[in-house]
DNA sequence: GTCTATATAAAGATAGAC
DNA sequence: GTCTATCTTTATATAGAC
């Protein structure tokens, strides 16, 4: 299996562009026809690149979880207190739901689940792992410093909090409405905030 | 079109077996050769009965809000305070995930609102709509009797419980965890109660 | 209401030439 | 790396007989 961080110039732009059009329309929303067009190959040479759909989307979901890792650590960074950094890793996930309503690469796949590859399964799992443990990290921060007002462990929050990121997403999206990470964020933040 | 309560006895097991295809594979995830087989009878009988698979989805989508509004009636009529009919609610989406973690049929449709007829996405945004007008009737009730401590409006409660409980299933979905609707639905009732 | 037969299109994938 | 051609399967849907 290729690995996300020595691909081509074309591997990578048909990784982009099935990233995009997973966000927007899922795994089982897509063909290589699709791809091939957006590209503007052929659709056998797809499969040049990525012999099977499974295995593409296995790669787009391992590079999605690297760069999402990445904006974490940017995040960790700046050194803001524990509310700000809450705040601005739900600006991530509004950041892709600005354009066009479109899903979080992994919400979209783990509704999917059912249909995917076990290789694919694997990379959504540890995208949520990955989530959940840094989530988890702020929160016991938070608890440290009394920064939040928690009343379950700082495990408990990561998990309502992811839920409740995706869960905004797809009835936004199903409702139409803008802006719903951050506002769900909003809520949720500032009923843990100290008095 | 069709209205889910004036069908015969094989469109209501059509619809009956397509409800529980979407809630394991999506929409996009079954096809009227699966339905045919599941209920035993051939494809072309399906369209009998539904002329497209647009129109079975609306169906299915029309019922499932009107199942789920009965559900929230029979809450309403226990007489129970603010927090029990929030948990009652929350089973509604456990009982759905508890059977090898199926997702809410709107929140899967939600998910690929990008691929469905406008008929089907109106009533997606029915089941949405209700369930927020009756979440917020239950936040205000319990904003009067200060059974709750909310920092912010019940529409916005609302929003946030049910975004929580619809990502509840995709995540745990996601990373195959059980008991997830209740489990989040628990951590966010603990953390508005009333210390 | 259900069937067989069929139309039509699209999907995932491979063979082999350039 | 990309192409044309092709295979195979599946999907939605229709025509028309029983």
């Amino acid at each position: 299996m290729k690995h996300f961080s020595e691909l081509s110039a074309m591997a990578e732009k048909l990784v982009d562009v099935a990233e995009g059009l997973i966000e927007q329309h899922g795994y089982k929303g897509f063909s290589f026809d699709d791809l091939a067009r957006e590209v503007g190959i052929k659709k056998p040479s797809v499969h040049h690149h990525f012999p099977t759909k499974a295995e593409l989307a296995t790669v787009v979901a391992q590079r999605y979880s690297h760069r999402f890792h990445t904006q974490l650590i940017a995040i960790e960074g700046k050194g803001a207190n524990p509310k700000a950094r809450l705040l601005a890793y739900a600006n991530l996930f509004e950041q892709t739901y600005e354009k066009n309503r479109r899903l979080c690469v992994c919400g979209m796949l783990g509704a999917e689940i059912n249909d995917l590859s076990v290789e694919t399964t694997i990379e959504v799992r540890k995208f949520f792992e990955l989530n959940l443990d840094w989530l988890t990290a702020i929160f016991s921060d938070a608890l440290t410093k009394h920064a939040l007002r928690l009343s379950a462990s700082p495990e408990a929050h990561a998990r309502a909090y992811l839920a409740a990121l995706e869960g905004a997403m797809i009835v936004g999206r199903g409702m139409t409405l803008n802006k719903q990470p951050i506002l769900i964020a909003q809520i949720l933040l500032d009923s843990w905030s100290v008095a």
